[in-house]
DNA sequence: ATGTGATGCGTAAACGTTTGCGTTAAGAGC
DNA sequence: GCTCTTAACGCAAACGTTTACGCATCACAT
């Protein structure tokens, strides 16, 4: 920096107001800076910037896994969007929910970051108060989190979409697969997912508690179809939590014989691509636009201006293909 | 680290070798201090330590996409190891070779990083060379830079693998799919595997140039058998460039009303779990285990041992499933 | 001509570390 | 008991920014 401003023939303090925009240089001066600035290739240094009261140009991205379809999509969305903002993205895996508590109590990113995304979190009480307490702005998406603006889609909303298509379609007797982490906890988007099956089951006057709990993932799925197969009243359709979840119930079908859809309607959510290719009828939820969402409100936050909404609802919608169809017995 | 200079009774200067673990302090001392420190939930200001001369703390990983299988997993595995190594993961994500081109000439992390991990990029001459002046240790997963470490499976190798099984069960007229990105590119990975292909065929005596080049991806898989049924010696067996366009293969053959196997043999490379869904035989590539061999990689260098490998070759093998068999003809 | 308020810019003091060098004290060798 | 070495520690100068403050300059109204 001092280089651009020797070649430039003004103060370093100058440069650095004139390099972050702000007023008290004028506009000759600023142009003049920036093209030495740009033919040195300089960047400022982000250490001396924050070290001295500015900002670190970077946020924090905290995901529960990254090797999963639905998060590094919001992770792609996040990523575009932040880079386009000029911060870079500093990315926590926290898989165990001892890691999520050792981080959150020794905050080992303090005086790392400006912002914080955490997605799909069930934060705590304490979390959220230590998160209160550091100095960042804070954003969660898929989940409400104290007064932290956040972006989700409506879980329960989302359910009534696919769980209400399996009613107009016929369906008296239907089941559910629902999840928990390895840890056995369920996560927020899964409780109002539920709730949002039996909402719809009461309207129609149905509910007839028919779920079955089983660890997230194909295998899962596999394990949830077997279970309702199980009962005395093995239902005609089945709502999984996801579509992967509905991947593992499709091959336990296949295998079992059961013909889909004439034996057993599934229905998942998310239309991850192997719901394509499973022809598995789903309730699309927008993924990377979350992400690229929840990147918008943080640099709208760090720049000082208010994001145009705090709470962001993206729309969920239903996407009919062959994994549906009117029971058997009509 | 004034504070706990303070309460210790000692310098600041100290103090930071103390923490640091450098030599120079009393074992007594030195634990006197870590006490006070911990008590005080002091942690070192990455910025100032960085500011004089110590370490960023941070590695950037560069890939082209992060929301796809590979990547992700690959920075799953990166992100454990370096996260156990107390190091945080800034991501880049480049999807565009302008983009990439940008970065390398603007190299917007030059102050940023201690160390940059960049994932099967096909790097430019000067882009090495831009590295290479920058003062941060490089290591890339998936091809050979320069002198740079490196991470990555044996491409021909893997190809010959799979080539080598359909060769075994009798297959003589076998094609292949290959891959370009989506500005047209070929990419090293791509080039070696076409060379396996030759290589295998070449070894038998069959060689007859069958192979479609198409765009990476499920989609490009669909076309790329479509161009492959159209030839007038259609293969009795396909290999194809990774598992997501076999998948996309299979689909081509689904609607053609191909039989597989039995009309049609397919094998990919990856290990994707949708092979496993799609019962697709395919070489197995440890993915995940590359970023964290990328990562340990870089935690020996910064931390100035000479890694175990300069060059690592991970192994692949072949993974049987039912989309093979022999010929109908034989 | 004088005062007033912006505007444009420079000066210098932080920010919290690391590190080269200097000082002190303790132990080793004679 | 004296020097010599070495270990333990303090001093102070960087590192590259941001920002409060101050000083000109200039336009404009008085």
């Amino acid at each position: 920096m001092a280089d651009v401003a020797r070649r430039t023939g003004v103060s370093i303090a100058t440069v650095s107001r004139a390099l972050r925009g702000e007023k008290g240089v004028s506009e000759a001066t600023r142009l003049r800076i920036q093209r030495i600035a740009d033919e040195l290739a300089y960047v400022v240094s982000p250490e001396a910037s924050k070290l001295s009261g500015g900002a670190t140009g970077r946020v924090a991205v905290v995901v529960p896994w990254i090797d999963a379809w639905f998060y590094s999509r919001i992770l792609a969305g996040i990523e575009h969007e932040l880079r386009a903002a000029d911060l870079d993205v500093m990315l926590y895996c926290l898989e165990e929910s001892s890691q999520r508590e050792s981080f959150f109590e020794r905050l080992p990113l303090r005086r790392k970051v400006d912002a914080v995304i955490a997605v799909a979190f069930p934060l705590t009480g304490p979390e959220r108060a230590r998160l209160e307490e550091m100095d960042v702005t804070v954003v969660v998406i898929g989940a409400h989190a104290g007064d932290f603006p956040s972006v989700r889609i409506d879980d329960e909303l989302a359910a009534r979409q696919a769980v209400g298509h399996l009613i107009r379609i016929g369906h008296t007797r239907i089941g559910m697969i629902r999840t928990v982490d390895p840890e056995g906890q369920s996560w927020e988007g899964d409780i109002a997912r539920v709730a949002g099956f039996h909402g719809a089951l009461a309207d129609a006057g149905l509910d007839d508690d028919c779920t079955a709990t089983v660890p997230w993932g194909i295998e899962g799925g596999e394990r949830g179809m077997e279970l309702l197969l199980s009962r005395a009243d093995v239902p005609t359709a089945v709502f999984c939590h996801s579509d992967e979840v509905a991947v593992g119930a499709l091959r336990t079908l296949r295998r079992a014989g059961i013909p889909v859809p004439a034996g057993m309607s599934v229905i998942g959510i998310d239309d991850h691509p192997t719901a394509e290719l499973a022809d598995l009828t789903t309730v699309r939820q927008p993924v990377a636009e979350q992400g690229a969402a929840a990147g918008r409100v943080v640099v709208d936050l760090l720049g000082g201006r208010e994001p145009a909404e705090r709470a962001v609802v993206l729309p969920t919608h239903l996407v009919v293909r062959g994994s549906t169809a009117r029971p058997a017995e009509l």
